[in-house]
DNA sequence: GTCAGTGCAAATAATTTGCAGTCTT
DNA sequence: AAGACTGCAAATTATTTGCACTGAC
C-alpha cells in the first residue's frame, strides 16, 4: 500500500506554475472568462496545501491582490467548482474545504485538530465505481477519519475524554 | 451486492420504540441525563431518515415540544455527537446534517438536488481498515456522489449544463 | 442539594446577494 | 459593445454563547 503524501504546506513552486498554465489553458478552452482575480484565487489554491476554506484564502489574497474581495474569492470558488476545476472536499464541521487536486483521491481527517491531508490509497482508488440500484454513482468521496500523529501523541485518551464528557 | 435502501422519509413507528428504548438505556449505561429534550431530539432525528439539519430538527420540535429552544437542539446534537449516539454527515454544502444510524453504512448523496440517502455497500462495509502510517484511521466515511433516480430522469444532460454554466 | 441541562436573546461566523461600475473577449 | 465578473456593503443563514433559571439524579 503506497501512500503519497505531502508533508509540507505548500506547493513547489515550479509545480503552481504548470497547475496555473493548465488552469490557464483548461479555461480558454472551455471559453470562461479569466480575470486575474480569477487565476489569483486558482493559484492560491493550487499554493496552499491544507485545504483552506474560502475565509483563509481570503485573507491571503488580500494582501497580494489589492482590493480583492471576500464575494469575489466565494464566487470564484463556487464556479470553479461548477466547473470541476476545484474540489470541495466534504468537511462536517460546516466549513466549506477546497482542493485544487481533483484527481482521484481520498483525504485523512483529524477528528482533534480538524487537519486535512491528502491521500492516496490505490486499493480504493482502482477500485471501479461500485453499482447501486437507481442511483448513478459519478464519483467516491472517501474520508478516512482518525487522529493525526501529532494528535495521537498528545491525546492518547483523547477517545475516551470525549466518551465521558 | 445487496442494497439496503429506504424509500420511506420515516422510519416505522414501531422501530422508532426500539431505538428510543435502546438510547434511553445506553443514556442510563453511561449517566448521561436522560431529559425529555434530548429524548424529543434523537427521537425526532430517528423518525426522519432524510438526515435532517439542526434547523429542520428545530422546526419541527418547536411544535410538538413546548418551549423547546434552537440552543437546545444545536448543543444535543453536539453532545450526542460526542457521545457516538448519532453521527454527523459529511455534507460539503456547509450544512450540518445528521443521522442516528451509527452503523457503518454508505451515504448517497445527489449532486443536484442535495439527498441524501443510506446504502449499505457490503464490499465496502466489511473490508477491513486502510493502513496508512502516521495516522490512526477510525472510521472511514464513503460519499456516493452522484444523481438519484429523479434527477437522472429531470435532468439528464445535468452534468453538461453545469460544465457550461 | 448539586450541577448538567435549558430557554432566551444577543453575538459570532459563514456565506450570499443587490447594485453600480469595470474589464475580458 | 456586450455581458460576465468585480467590489462594496448590507442581508441572510447557520451556529454559538452568556446568563439566570430549572429539573434530573
Amino acid at each position: 500500500m503506497r501512500i503519497i503524501r505531502n508533508k509540507n504546506f505548500n506547493r513547489h513552486q515550479s509545480e503552481v506554475e504548470n497547475w496555473s498554465s493548465a488552469f490557464v489553458e483548461r479555461c480558454r478552452e472551455r471559453g470562461i472568462r479569466l480575470t486575474p482575480q480569477r487565476l489569483a484565487v486558482y493559484r492560491a489554491l493550487v499554493e496552499d496545501l491544507t485545504h483552506p476554506t474560502a475565509e483563509t484564502l481570503f485573507a491571503r489574497l488580500r494582501e497580494t491582490v489589492p482590493g480583492m474581495s471576500q464575494a469575489t474569492v466565494y464566487r470564484t470558488l463556487e464556479s470553479l467548482e461548477k466547473q470541476g476545476l476545484i474540489r470541495r472536499v466534504s468537511a462536517p464541521e460546516a466549513k466549506g474545504r477546497f482542493d485544487a487536486n481533483i484527481e482521484n483521491h481520498q483525504h485523512l481527517v483529524c477528528r482533534v485538530c480538524g487537519s486535512l491531508a491528502d491521500v492516496t490509497l490505490p486499493s480504493l482508488t482502482k477500485s471501479k465505481l461500485p453499482e447501486v440500484q437507481g442511483f448513478t454513482i459519478e464519483e467516491v468521496d472517501v474520508r478516512l477519519v482518525g487522529l493525526c500523529k501529532d494528535c495521537a501523541k498528545a491525546k492518547p485518551k483523547a477517545r475516551l475524554k470525549s466518551l465521558r464528557n
